[in-house]
DNA sequence: CTACGTTTATAAAGAAAATATTAAATCATT
DNA sequence: AATGATTTAATATTTTCTTTATAAACGTAG
């Protein structure tokens, strides 16, 4: 019924083996993995779906796991941490976790979480052109319009927008963005990112001056909204 | 009707015997134990839901026992303090207390406390995308919503905020919250914690002069309330 | 009740940090 | 060499943080 494949990364059996059941029975198909490094090979050979990623693994940290993952795969991440660690969720996230369950967790918010965020991106792909208010983003012919009048964006412009529409609504750290945009050695450079913003801005806001699409959250990174 | 257990730890026979008919009364189970060192093997064998700690035991300190409490046992403990103390309740709410209360207390003050303990534990599940009456926190976006409205918060008053949240309920001492928010030197500057709790009250308050989320604990702290 | 000391709240000014803007220099591609 | 894009640098602007001053609230003792 679901036809989705989902990847579990956690060092113990046991917790393998309860997830494993719960989300075969809701129509999964599950790969496991013990080790980052084990995930990080059958990712590559077999990208699935969706991730579960516990972060308290053993071999390396699960953070590691998490940013070598997203340096090329794009699908759904959600990671599993203990009650105590509240920075460590906060930095999974700011490194492109989608979302995150905190341990122990009912299995209606595993599945609720899994279908959320499965079911975003499987619109993000079908939808062939999304909206944003005034902006149109074509993804298959890489066109952009902002009233019907096709925007003319550099490839890094471009690169930018997608990433921020792909993250509607969401706070998107600096280093997220220059890592994603420019690669993990930009991380520092966030004038870059500055004089990219301010010629998007120039292109995709009505009042260049009271920007409605990317919003700055200083201190912090950018925030996409379609209004 | 409660259901739930309450464990009494207090040396004197007959505020054990007041406090013990009064939650009984209530519906609560209760178990009392005279000593700290009773108290411990006591809630090793049999965790109650709540306890309730006087925090002037003859054997030990009831401060010791706090906090070997709190190397394992997760529910709340209130504990009761005598007017004149006001360090030592700081010192017990930064070990972990949830709730004080200043002897003598009224019964209904008892009782309303106990309530909001209890309910908090049971509802404390995942909560994601977290609820606060008007207030809506979206951590994974890093979004606070009032009303469906975006607010617009700086990075530390966010960072002030999501800790009130994730203690909903419980006292935070200023120093608790100075070392949490701006790091273990700056305990002392009290002024900070009072000006960031007005602007945060600004944002988040329906009215600002009698305030239903950030609550003032004078001398104390201050507690977040959902409504 | 009143006066006093203590704690808390608020506003506002100054300092510091972060962001925006602009333009020129560099680079890459044709 | 010409074009367009990116990078660098300099400067302006905005936002946030810190500090100070003052007012309000609170509890206590007389």
């Amino acid at each position: 019924m679901n036809d989705a494949n989902i990847l579990i990364v956690d060092d113990e059996p046991q917790i393998r083996k309860m997830l494993s059941i719960t989300l075969q029975s809701s129509g999964y198909r599950v790969i496991e993995a013990e080790t980052g490094k084990e995930a990080l090979t059958l990712v590559a050979n077999h990208p699935p779906d969706l991730i579960l990623l516990d972060l308290g693994l053993p071999d390396q940290n699960g953070q590691e796991v998490l940013r070598h993952l997203r340096e090329w795969y794009s699908n759904p991440i959600i990671i599993l941490s203990v009650q105590s660690s509240e920075t460590e969720i906060v930095t999974a996230l700011d490194s492109g976790a989608n979302d995150y369950l905190v341990k122990p967790f009912r299995t209606g918010e595993l599945l609720a979480r899994i279908r959320s965020a499965i079911r975003k991106t499987s619109e993000r792909e079908n939808a062939h052109a999304s909206e944003f208010g005034d902006l149109t983003i074509d993804f298959a012919s890489r066109t952009v319009k902002r009233n019907n009048q096709i925007l003319k964006l550099t490839s890094t412009e471009y690169s930018l927008l997608i990433l921020f529409a792909k993250n509607e609504g969401k706070v998107l750290t600096h280093q997220y963005l220059l890592k994603q945009v420019w690669g993990p050695t930009y991380i520092n450079e966030s004038q870059y990112l500055r004089v990219f913003v301010a010629q998007l801005r120039k292109k995709i806001e009505m009042n260049v001056n009271r920007p409605t699409h990317i919003v700055t959250e200083s201190g912090v990174g950018y925030r996409f909204l379609s209004n």
